[in-house]
DNA sequence: GCTTAGATTTAACAAAAGTCAAATGTGCGG
DNA sequence: CCGCACATTTGACTTTTGTTAAATCTAAGC
């Protein structure tokens, strides 16, 4: 495989701390890819034959029916998909498409299961991911069952910021019909939360937010820290 | 541990195939119990310090904020929970709740993280168990983003149908409320979501319900085989 | 600078689901 | 058998979100 990605692989949280064999046999087995902006990488219902890390760029996955399609989750640097297609050896549930360029790197997931078999630590960080991912999803369906729209872009707003330091202006990451589509509405239902947030010291220029007073969205979103913060 | 309890917990697939060693260690340190109806067994927000294995009855996971609560999942016989949190050693993002009479076995977590650490495989049987749940976890958001709650009650129906084997008519094996909380939605939206399907062919007395058309209630809900069936 | 395709916003309206309240059903203890 | 407590259903109404269509806005090329 190409060095470039060497570099990087070793540093996956997937991939820490796995025997040097292990490492060298994924490390011979996979390919580097650069995949263009909007480019399917992974189709829902099909079988998965080859686990993705993303590198460099934003990978959104999505599920569809006949009628509609909505974002699932995004991805970055450092994420992993599919994980639970990949160990369960089954097919995928999700599409992945790139939003924007993107840097990744595939292992065939057979050879991936046959390291797994070989190497506990291997095997471990794969149950971590796991029941990480599993976690993320419960955060996500509480998201989706529990907040309104409007609250739900409050809640999302809340992380970004945190995830920036706590500036009081943040930058949204992905175009708004996406996070629209993430955050389970259609675009103009978020042009209306963001209207209805403004009350809540909530202002939008384009893609820049400035948030006036945080605590009281993390009030109106109903965010527990303990449940709502990201795993350690 | 009581004897009653060791005869079903080699059946179980988390522990299937696991050494001699672990075996016994895991009975050993793990206690039988018995819950009366409407107990709650975890709390969300707190650490988790046991495995449970459900060996009979009903156990509900729910999500729930100031202001509402929530069903995400129903577990019977020969589930597990919450195995996330027990693997991540992190706090229960959900709480469980016995709807009946449950019996179940408590694994000390600290216990089981230490098998986990010593068997690989029951590690692999974790891999497994998390993919699977994680996998079940992006049916159900699919569920919620992708369809109405009348489109949720018909594809509820036709599983359960299937779970019966196909016969026309099935029996509800909750309360109505909880199936109504399971499939987001309010008791009086389900009143008349299985009002809307009566022109699909679905009649309701009580808990039973006759389905004359699976087939109409499988293409209104747009069920997909390929995504929707369980894993292997 | 101008054009244009695409993204976002706004507005008016429609559909879906929730709320509140009352009616009806159901099963259990007395 | 009666009556109570609770679950479910029904109806009227409200709120939330989606739909459609038109108005703006934005950025990439020309």
């Amino acid at each position: 495989m190409a060095s470039e990605a060497t570099q990087y692989i070793g540093d996956l949280t997937l991939i820490k701390g796995v025997s040097a064999d292990t490492r060298h046999k994924l490390l011979n087995g996979s390919s580097f890819e650069i995949v263009r902006p909007d480019t399917t990488i992974v189709s829902e219902g099909y079988h998965l034959d080859h686990l993705h890390f993303v590198l460099d760029g934003v990978v959104e996955l999505s599920a569809s029916t006949s009628e509609s399609r909505t974002v699932i989750s995004l991805l970055h640097a450092g994420d992993t998909f599919i994980l639970s297609a990949v160990v369960n050896d089954a097919v995928a549930l999700l599409s992945a498409r790139s939003l924007g360029r993107v840097e990744m790197v595939r292992v065939p997931a057979g050879l991936f299961r046959r390291c797994l078999r070989r190497d506990p630590k291997l095997l471990h960080n794969v149950s971590v991911a796991l029941g990480g991912g599993y976690r993320n999803m419960v955060r996500y369906l509480r998201d989706h069952k529990l907040r309104t729209a409007d609250q739900r872009l409050a809640a999302y707003l809340v992380r970004l910021l945190k995830a920036h330091g706590g500036a009081p202006e943040v930058t949204l990451p992905l175009r708004k019909h996406v996070i629209a589509s993430f955050l389970g509405m259609k675009p103009e239902s978020l042009s209306r939360a963001f209207a209805g947030l403004h009350a809540l010291g909530v202002s939008v220029d384009g893609d820049r937010i400035t948030i006036t007073d945080p605590e009281a969205l993390e009030r109106f979103a109903n965010i527990d820290t303990k449940l709502d913060g990201a795993d350690a």
